[in-house]
This record gives structure tokens, C-alpha cells and sequence, in this order.
DNA sequence: AGCACGCCGACT
DNA sequence: GTCGGCGTGCTC
């Protein structure tokens, strides 16, 4: 059998719902899986990647590929069936989902490049200066400045590109083709370490008093943790550090070496963890089963069932020891706002050097500097937000997702992922243990436990036994108020805020409510009025007096009776953190308070600033959403207020009970962790539904058994599968008609019988940003059917032509 | 996505 | 009669 010559299969990163092949480059060098190439592409060049080498012809004309981009690989060849996964199962385009995957500034593109000729530059200056009046680039143009890339497209995209063309033709400007689009750029720090060998006593007698003055002071900072120390901390501290850290590295007292450097949120030293010796009896008993499966080298996979403060940390190191003993590497998963938390620091103090993190709030380089270690081999151990399931370890042996319940592994746009459940997928394709570690587990994930797929683990006391913290609850509907209304603020809620302040300690004042739909509550019995087929709370649209699902589309005129007790006296709701910052500042007008949400927190620096004020003692009431209960324990918080506990029950979601169990029941784990046992008060107009009364008891068995039984009843996940179809567009009709045709599409074919198409509904947010939404529920058992069934309708879409956008959002969690 | 191709109104 | 608008379809 003679060798044909090898053809290259390339995922594009344009939105291509296949992979291309395309023939070598006419060097003849053949690039390696993993590698970026330049690729031609109906008339223009784009970055590929390189997916496989293959020998298999396709029958039609092939495309040489244009440039190698790398020298090596930039993910390694056994993450190509991962993408692949990654790219069926969520419907997303294979070149994108890769393109998503590596850090920012490395897709190239073809663009163009404007320069003025000389006879240009006299012509728009001298002959014709109207022009540049008439066309503002001109004046970057004539003044020799380069126009960047986005400029440039947006101009040949639009009416600008006939004048460009024509002047191009006459010689006043060139036109060039560029490739443009990737920068990366390095990113290390200076620091210093101290020399491994004591000193010479002549060479300590013989130092400048500046050296000395240097020497003792990086001494007391390398104190606390004996790793590196920035260079910069010591010329802040001093002055005429940076000269004698120099003459001393000459001595060969120290070392200056390029790293990257990792912070503390609080921008304090990492405070060193030290290995403790002894592990306690339930860590002990995790690790026997941890251990021999980490060695078998095959996929397995375990929850670990931990109360806060039980010690699972320790259980993730010592796995990872184990881990990286064989030889194979580990990847921790954890909430992105959690990264400002103590396991960074836990994994950094054990292994050093060998860690990389991935998060966003690294600057472009950085992250790239990390990935480059990661890629490279440098770094075996990768902690970071969800986007670190594609770290590029060769061979990872062990996956952790810390906080497994947490929604922040779902990522809500483009590529809408579930990081903890992509852990699974990875972990069984490349045979490593798997380990979700959660105080409150997601319902799936200990479900499956439950039932043997996953192995369960359990720390069910705290360190040290030190007792959960007591919840207060306080019913609102049974306050009496002047407007007979319920209150925002309970007598008992407003008493103990009054006395923190008093006693110049902390509050964190919560309320679980970031969305924006309104819904009709009981004034009698406290529970918002619910579809009666979804059991999902209906949303108020004020404008057409209607209550509407956004499962089903069932709507009811807002004036109607309580689904639940037949009461008439219904209210509609609808307030947020916003609010109750207001009425704190009214009731205490001397009291500093911080507000820490979505608006207020843009960035994770805005994040860390207001932690940082309240970890600085210089906020009374901190305010907040869920963000709050993450993160952070501030050991001057003594009291806890949920102004609406059951805020979150109406929501129009089917997981609106987990959700707010677990809320709860991480704020009330997170109290009482210092030497205080703090005071929780929990307000609800709901004091006797099973999220709130397990919460408040501490008992999630009791919360499981009951929330599996109405989902099982309901045929929702973990006993269903969803697809959410989002359509979305500027046309309030063409957006309806096309979600109608949709779903009369789905409903017309036969042949998906076991496949439930609920809607189509106006989204829950059902205009967002000028834009209106509808969407369309697919829920089924058979997984296989489920998929065909959207693709089908995504073909349909595609070839139903309009100003519609479908998005499609696989295992939705939020369908705001 | 973005570029080419193709089919209809207002200009020389 | 052409220019140039945008709607559809394909990209190895």
C-alpha cells in the first residue's frame, strides 16, 4: 500500500458546524494535532486547528493549508475527542468551542492594513482637505497613524469600501492584506529567593549597610512564607533595595529570578499552610477509597459529602499527592469568585511551583504565560474557574470541582457549558478519578451517589466539632404591619441590626434575588401564584394584565386566586438589593453601607475592593446577593439577615427549591466560624416549606427526599433531560413566528415521540437589551432523541431565513 | 461570521 | 441602461 500524502482534518474558528480538510502547505511540512494553522476560507484566511492527520481523500478539490501558525502544539492531541464532545453535545461550532478554550489573542485572521502613498498624502492634505473632513479615517491615514484591524473591517464592511477601492486604484493609499489579530505578549515579575546555602560568615561581615538593612528586611517578609518575594515589595519598603538586591545576587546571597507572582485578594503575602500530620478519622476513610482508584488509572468517579469547615481540603491534597506521584496531573475546578479563597493558597504552600491558575481576572499575557506552562509541562497542577476543564494537561489523573452545586460552572452565553459535568465527561476519557466535592450537593450529583454511579464520601462533622450556628426564623406574614402588608424589615430583624451596630460589629444583610420578574404573591398564604401544569411560578406582565409561564406559555389574567389556598388577596412583588440598600440608609443613617451585587460589582477588582472595605472593618451592613455567601468569612460579622428567604421560590425556574436551599444553607454554614457563634435570621413568608424548615435544620437528606420526589413527579432533571431553544431578534413578530414554526415544526415530527416540546413562551426576560425572546422547552428521557430533535430544528432555523437568532442551551439551569 | 452571488429600485 | 441595495447560501 503506497502512502498518498497526508490530509490535514481543520476546525476553523468560524461558525462551521463541521470540520474541514484541507491539503498540507506547500513547504510540505505537516503540522501536528493541536497546532494553529492559516487557512483559506471562501476567500479569505482564518485560523484553524489542526484536529488529525489523516489519508482518507474526501472527493471533492482540497485547499492547501496556508501557514503553520506554531511551532507546537497549543493543546495536546488527547483533547481532540474532548472538543469534539464539547462541540456535539452542546451544539456549538467545534472551531468556536476550541477557539473559546485557548486564551484570548491567539486567533489570527486575514485584514487589511490603509497607508497613504505620497501622492496621497498631498492630494487629501493639499489638493483635497474636504475629503478628510468627510471621511474622519483619513486623518489617521495622512498622519502616518496605523488604523487597527476592527477599524479597518468595519469601513470595508461598510459604504466606505467602493472610495477606499477607488483611491487604491488611483494610488493615493495602499490597500495590503495582514494577518492580524494575535498578541501575546509575556508577563513575569522580578523575585527574590533566598540562596539555599547558609552564608559565609566573611561574606555576611563584609556587606554595606544597605545590604544588611535589605537582607534583614526580606528575611522578616519571606517569614511568613518561605517561597519568593516579589522584588517590588521590597522597593516599596525600602528605597535602596533595588541597588543592594542586585550587589547581593552578585554575592550570591540571593537569587532575582522572572516569575509569575500569585496574590492574595487582600494584597497580603499568601499565608503558607503547612501539611498537618495527622488527618482525621473521615479523611482518613475517604482517602482508602480515593487512593486505590486514583492508582488504577481509570475513570471514577466520587462526591465528597463535606459540612463547611470539615477539613476537604485536605482530602483534595493529599488525592493530588497521590496523583501526581504516578506521574499524571490534577485539575481543581472552583466558582470563579471563590478563587480569592484560601485552596489557592492551600495548593500553593504544598506544591509551589508546580501550580498553574487560569482565571479572568488574568491580564492577556498572563494567562497565556500560564497556559504555556500548562502545555509545556511545567505545571501538573491547574486551578481555576470553569474554563479551566480546558487546561491543556496531557494526561490529568485527577479532576476536582469544589462547591460542585454552584451555579457559576454554568456558563450562561456563547458556548453554554457545565463545567462540573464536563469534569465527568473529561475524567472519563482520559481515566481519571473524579472528585465533587459540596456541603449541599447538587440534586443530580447525589442522586447519582445515591444510586452507585458515583462513589460517596462523607465528612459529616466540622473540625474540631464545633456546632452549626442557630437559625432564627421569622414568619412575615405573621407581623403586623399599619398597611397590613408585609414589611421588609421584621421588628426582630431591625432590633438585632440595631444592636450590631451598637456594638460597632458587622451585618451582612442578603437577599436572594437578582432577577427582575415580578410574580403575584398570597398575601395569605405567602407563596406565589404557579402554572398549573409546570408548577413554575408565573411571571406578572404588567402591560398585558397577564401572568404568564415561561415553560409552557400558559397564561391567566393577573387578577385570579391563589393556586394554592383559593385566596383572592394576592400582591404583585418585585423588589432587589437596591431597595433594601435604601431602606437600611433610611432606618440608619449613620451606618456605613456597601452593597455588593451584580451592578455594583463590574469586574472582579470591584469585587475585591468591597470585600476588601468590609474585610477592613470599613462597612457596618454589607448588602448583597448570593455573591456574598461566597468567598469570604469576615470574622467581625456576627449577624446575618435574609430579608426574603423564599424570594428565590419565586422564580420562574424548576430548580427554585434547590436553589434556595442551598443558599441557605451556605449562609448559615458560613456563620459562626469564628470564635462567635453569630446570629442567623432568616425571613420568610414560606416558614414551612421544605427548602427554608431543612435549611434552617441543617438537614439536607430530608431536603433531597422531598425535592426528588416533585421533580420525579414533574419528569424534571434528574429524571428528564432539557433543551432550551433561545430565539432572539429585533422584530417582537419575527421572533414569535419563528419560535411558533419552531415548535409546530417539533411537534410535527413523529418520530420524536418520547421528546416533549413545552412553548413556545416569551423568555423569562423577555426583552434584553432591545432585543425581544421567546423559547422553546424540549424535555425528553431519551438523550439520543433529544439531540436529533434539535438538530432538526436547528436546521430548520437555518433554513428559514430572517433577522432571528437561535441559541440553544443544553442542560439549562437558568432559563433567565 | 463574512464573503460571493444574484435579483430588484433610483440615478447618469 | 448601470449602480448599489440587501437577501440567501456556502465555505475544504
Amino acid at each position: 500500500m503506497s502512502a498518498s500524502p497526508p490530509y490535514l482534518e481543520v476546525a476553523v474558528a468560524a461558525p462551521l458546524p463541521q470540520t474541514l480538510t484541507y491539503a498540507l502547505p506547500s513547504s510540505g511540512e505537516i503540522p501536528a494535532p493541536g497546532q494553529r494553522v492559516l487557512v483559506p476560507l471562501g476567500g479569505r484566511l482564518l485560523t484553524g486547528y489542526v484536529l488529525a492527520v489523516t489519508q482518507e481523500k474526501p472527493a471533492f478539490r482540497l485547499k492547501p493549508i496556508a501557514d503553520l501558525l506554531d511551532d507546537f502544539p497549543v493543546f495536546p492531541e488527547g483533547m481532540v475527542p474532548f472538543f469534539r464532545w464539547v462541540a456535539r453535545y452542546y451544539h456549538y461550532p467545534i472551531g468556536e468551542v476550541i477557539r473559546g478554550a485557548l486564551p484570548g489573542g491567539l486567533t489570527s485572521q486575514s485584514g487589511r492594513q490603509i497607508m497613504a502613498t505620497e501622492a496621497g498624502l498631498h492630494y487629501f492634505l493639499v489638493e483635497q482637505p474636504q475629503l478628510v473632513h468627510d471621511h474622519p479615517w483619513l486623518a489617521s491615514v495622512t498622519a502616518k497613524k496605523k488604523l487597527s484591524a476592527a477599524t479597518v473591517r468595519k469601513l470595508w464592511r461598510g459604504k466606505e469600501r467602493r472610495i477606499i477601492e477607488q483611491w487604491g486604484e488611483q494610488g493615493l493609499i495602499s490597500v495590503e492584506q495582514i494577518i492580524s489579530g494575535a498578541t501575546i505578549g509575556q508577563k513575569t515579575e522580578t523575585c527574590v529567593f533566598l540562596a539555599s546555602e547558609p552564608l559565609a560568615p566573611e561574606t555576611l561581615a563584609n556587606l554595606k549597610p544597605s545590604e544588611k538593612k535589605t537582607l534583614a528586611l526580606l528575611e522578616e517578609m519571606l517569614l511568613p512564607a518561605p517561597q519568593a518575594l516579589p522584588r517590588r515589595e521590597l522597593t516599596k519598603a525600602y528605597s535602596g533595595a533595588a541597588k543592594a538586591l542586585a550587589s547581593l545576587a552578585g554575592k550570591g546571597v540571593l537569587r532575582l529570578e522572572e516569575r509569575p507572582v500569585y496574590r492574595d485578594p487582600f494584597g497580603e503575602t499568601p499565608l503558607f499552610y503547612p501539611r498537618p500530620p495527622q488527618l482525621t478519622a473521615d479523611q482518613e476513610n475517604g482517602l482508602a477509597q480515593l487512593n486505590p482508584a486514583i492508582a488504577k488509572k481509570k475513570y471514577a468517579p466520587f462526591l465528597l459529602h463535606g459540612v463547611t469547615g470539615s477539613g476537604k481540603t485536605e482530602v483534595y491534597l493529599r488525592a493530588a499527592e497521590a496523583t501526581l506521584a504516578l506521574g499524571r496531573s490534577v485539575l481543581v475546578l472552583v466558582p470563579e469568585i471563590a478563587l480569592a479563597t484560601q485552596l489557592e493558597a492551600h495548593f500553593l504552600s504544598r506544591f509551589g511551583e508546580t501550580v498553574a491558575l487560569l482565571h479572568s481576572g488574568l491580564a492577556r499575557g498572563e494567562r497565556f504565560d500560564q497556559w504555556q506552562r500548562v502545555v509545556s509541562g511545567k505545571a501538573r497542577i491547574v486551578i481555576g474557574a470553569r474554563s479551566a476543564i480546558f487546561a491543556p494537561l496531557g494526561d490529568p489523573g485527577l479532576i476536582i470541582v469544589d462547591e460542585e452545586h454552584d451555579g457559576a460552572y454554568k456558563q450562561e452565553d456563547s458556548l453554554r457549558y457545565q463545567g462540573r459535568d464536563l469534569a465527568l465527561v473529561r475524567g472519563s476519557q482520559t481515566g481519571a478519578t473524579v472528585l465533587l466535592g459540596s456541603a449541599t450537593p447538587s440534586l443530580a450529583s447525589y442522586q447519582h451517589a445515591l444510586s452507585g454511579k458515583y462513589t460517596l464520601l462523607s465528612l459529616p462533622t466540622r473540625i474540631e466539632n464545633r456546632p452549626l450556628p442557630q437559625v432564627e426564623l421569622v414568619d412575615l406574614q405573621a407581623v403586623n404591619t399599619v398597611s397590613g402588608r408585609p414589611p421588609l424589615f421584621s421588628p426582630q430583624l431591625k432590633q438585632a441590626l440595631r444592636a450590631t451596630l451598637a456594638r460597632q460589629e458587622q451585618s451582612l444583610v442578603f437577599l436572594n434575588r437578582r432577577g427582575f420578574a415580578g410574580c403575584m404573591l398570597c398575601s395569605d398564604c405567602g407563596q406565589a401564584v404557579q402554572c398549573p401544569h409546570c408548577r413554575i411560578t408565573l411571571t406578572l406582565h404588567k402591560g398585558r394584565g397577564e401572568l404568564v409561564c415561561h415553560y409552557c406559555g400558559y397564561a391567566t389574567n393577573s387578577r385570579t386566586v391563589c393556586t394554592n389556598c383559593r385566596s383572592i388577596n394576592l400582591a404583585p412583588i418585585g423588589f432587589g438589593t437596591e431597595r433594601i440598600e435604601e431602606e437600611l440608609a433610611g432606618m440608619f443613617p449613620k451606618a456605613r453601607i456597601a452593597r455588593l451585587d451584580h451592578d455594583t460589582t463590574r469586574n472582579r477588582q470591584d469585587f475585591l475592593r468591597i470585600l476588601r472595605a468590609v474585610h477592613d472593618r470599613e462597612v457596618d451592613i454589607l448588602v448583597g446577593t448570593q455573591m456574598i455567601t461566597k468567598g469570604h468569612h469576615f470574622p467581625h460579622v456576627t449577624l446575618v439577615g435574609i430579608v426574603w428567604a423564599d424570594a428565590g421560590l419565586g422564580m420562574p425556574d424548576y430548580k427554585a427549591g434547590e436553589r434556595t436551599f442551598q443558599l441557605l444553607a451556605q449562609v448559615t454554614g458560613r456563620a459562626g466560624r469564628g470564635e462567635q457563634p453569630g446570629r442567623v435570621i432568616v425571613q420568610t413568608h414560606q416558614p414551612t416549606h421544605y427548602s427554608i424548615a431543612a435549611a434552617r435544620d441543617h438537614d439536607y437528606p430530608r431536603f433531597f427526599e422531598k425535592e426528588t420526589g416533585l421533580r420525579k413527579a414533574l419528569g424534571y432533571p434528574p429524571f428528564s433531560r432539557l433543551i432550551n431553544l433561545v430565539l432572539d431578534g429585533e422584530q417582537e413578530e419575527a421572533v414569535q413566528n419563528r419560535a411558533e414554526a419552531l415548535a409546530a415544526k417539533g411537534k410535527a415530527l413523529r418520530r420524536y415521540r418520547k421528546t416533549g416540546i413545552l412553548g413556545p413562551a416569551p423568555a423569562p426576560l423577555a426583552r434584553l437589551r432591545g432585543r425581544f425572546r421567546w423559547q422553546i422547552l424540549l424535555k425528553g428521557t431519551d438523550l439520543e432523541e433529544l439531540h436529533s430533535l434539535c438538530l432538526e430544528l436547528e436546521q430548520e432555523h437555518a433554513r428559514l431565513a430572517g433577522k432571528v437568532n437561535l441559541s440553544v442551551d443544553v442542560d439549562p439551569e437558568n432559563m433567565l
